[in-house]
DNA sequence: CTGTTAGCGCCTTCAT
DNA sequence: ATGAAGGCGCTAACAG
């Protein structure tokens, strides 16, 4: 029933009242070994009586280490992102290192925060996410004094940083050539814009795996099947539906994303086309609402990809690791029911 | 081309180089308008020639204060839920204080957080989303000793706890009496738990709702339209497919969720139930996918929830709010193609 | 206007 | 095994 919310207890309060010295509560604290029980269980008591709990700031001072790791993110309500984030905040819990997310939303902010935040001051680690580093920014990232893991996020020239990516030629490749073992000759892809200011890459790999799978089956390529705009449902639908007017319409559409292959599905149903009768859709991800949907698509550890990166970055945080780690994660063809052999 | 990672310049070097008392170089870092502005260029000289930043971490411990606001939040994958977020890290990133996210999945980690998060030496101030107050955590919320904005959570014998909520029980009221002005009397409630271990609350307001309207209509309440299950589609399609096979089924359904209305969607359609014509659907949040499906829902503003949030604990950092804001959001009845007139 | 000094709360030697 | 003291980098109060 105190009225005044008296100061929080320092540690010079618990020596006090345990009659120890100060550095005496520290050990006890950092569980160091060369302390008496008998001591132990006073400065214990002490602790208890006074809800000592150890202030984190000053502790980061002292220690040099900020305990925190930052995550920087697109977009974080993309459902792909709020799984990897998910991923990483569940790996994280279990250390002693706070997350702090920052949400990319424009260019501008982007490249603020490559910057200001990979710093030793600010954070002992960085997460990068779906931000692929232009060329501009290497230097500046490997330069940095904290160590950085990109999650779905990769450069070519990159020597110093860790990664953790799915192969999106690979899983390009696949979709495209599961299209084509039913039968399908005829496919487009939809995609974002391969080059775009935030430098997302994946599209791009994706687009590559395509083409791929294309010459590979002997099918060559045709610029009025790739359609690209902005992110999003209603673009992906809109550009499909100038390609479904097509005389030769594209009878399987591979979308760079399961958010655009739902914009493709809505805009079949407009067009009065069966799927997959008519029209084949495959996505990529494997949101929660594919399987809804019944979408066909390519899985990524979207979660997992999370977890991997706080292991990497909480490793590194043990020892410099010898060379960068670039871990590739496994993609997986999902099949459901938006996909079928070409009828007619 | 320097090898090794040098230290970082603290505000010390910035006052040799710069020839004056490291005072000064503090305010000018704090623009304290009494610096000449001779001195206050060359400090500015000297920062930018060693590349200074201050180190927040001693900055925090001086100033006693951690400029860090903290959310907790459950199952932060959901829509709702990211948009809610997405607003608060939005106001967030324009001052200077940082966000730190807590996942919460399980009650254990619910009441841990709710206990150790709130203090002072921790953050400044703490966001709770959608996770209302047990009758045990209220006096330890209302005794920490950290500013809390409550986000979508409430509890009514709160005092001293700031809130941004919405009317629940108005938005259910809205949705009900929308299908009964349309000529429906069998109207179905699917949702998750009333109760449930995390006490969200939103579901029993909007049964509240619902039973107003009913009630206000004369139409006597009939617990078998009542479907309750974990959150999620699967769960709420399973729940309505039930419900779906009674004699007098009922011709509309009000769900708890966008979410949740998904699985209705999907009910009907595997039961070859058309949407509005056999079945009129509701639902609630007004997520993005809402507008895909066409789904007539009521919505909520949840971005600017986020950010209203945000402003009212900045706010309360300036000063002590002479009593706490309990600030009701509006709602608003989205009409679009899935409910309509009671044909058949 | 500006330099100096005393903490902020903790960790970590260095003695004892 | 334990106490004392110095320092982490910064802010703010106090002299000048």
């Amino acid at each position: 029933m105190e009225a005044v919310p008296s100061k929080p207890a320092t540690i010079r309060d618990v020596a006090r009242l345990a009659e120890v010295g100060l550095g005496t509560v520290s050990r006890v604290i950092n569980e160091s070994p060369q302390v008496s029980k008998a001591t132990r269980s006073r400065v214990h008591k002490a602790i208890s009586e006074l809800n000592y709990v150890p202030n984190p700031t000053a502790r980061r001072l002292s220690l040099g280490r900020t305990m925190t790791v930052a995550a920087i993110t697109p977009f974080f309500t993309r459902p792909s992102i709020t799984e990897r984030l998910r991923g990483i905040e569940n790996s994280l819990a279990e250390s002693e290192y706070d997350l702090i997310i920052f949400n990319v939303e424009t260019v501008a902010r982007r490249d603020e925060l490559i910057r200001e935040v990979p710093r030793r001051e600010r954070v002992d680690g960085v997460l990068i996410l779906s931000l692929s580093p232009r060329d501009e920014d290497v230097p500046i990232l490997e330069k940095a004094d904290v160590p950085i893991v990109l999650v779905d996020a990769n450069h070519p020239s990159l020597t110093r940083l860790n990664r953790v990516i799915v192969d999106d030629v690979e899983g390009g490749r696949v979709a495209t050539h599961h299209l084509i073992e039913l039968g399908h000759r005829r496919i487009g892809y939809i995609s974002d814009f391969l080059d775009n200011a935030f430098n997302f890459t994946s599209s791009r790999y994706r687009f590559q795996g395509y083409r791929q799978a294309l010459s590979g089956a002997g099918i060559p390529f045709r610029s009025e099947y790739h359609g690209q705009s902005e992110h999003g449902r209603y673009e992906a639908e809109r550009l499909v539906k100038i390609m479904l007017n097509y005389e030769d319409r594209p009878t399987a559409i591979f979308a760079a994303s399961d958010t655009q292959a739902m914009g493709v599905l809505e805009a079949a149903r407009d067009l009065g086309l069966r799927v997959p009768d008519d029209l084949s859709v495959i996505g990529y991800d494997d949101i929660e609402v594919a399987e809804y949907l019944g979408l066909t698509t390519v899985r990524q550890l979207l979660f997992e990809s999370g977890q991997r990166a706080v292991e990497i970055l909480l490793e590194s945080f043990e020892q410099t690791l010898a060379e960068p780690l670039c871990e590739v994660l496994p993609t997986e063809l999902i099949i459901r029911k938006t996909t079928s052999s070409r009828s007619g």
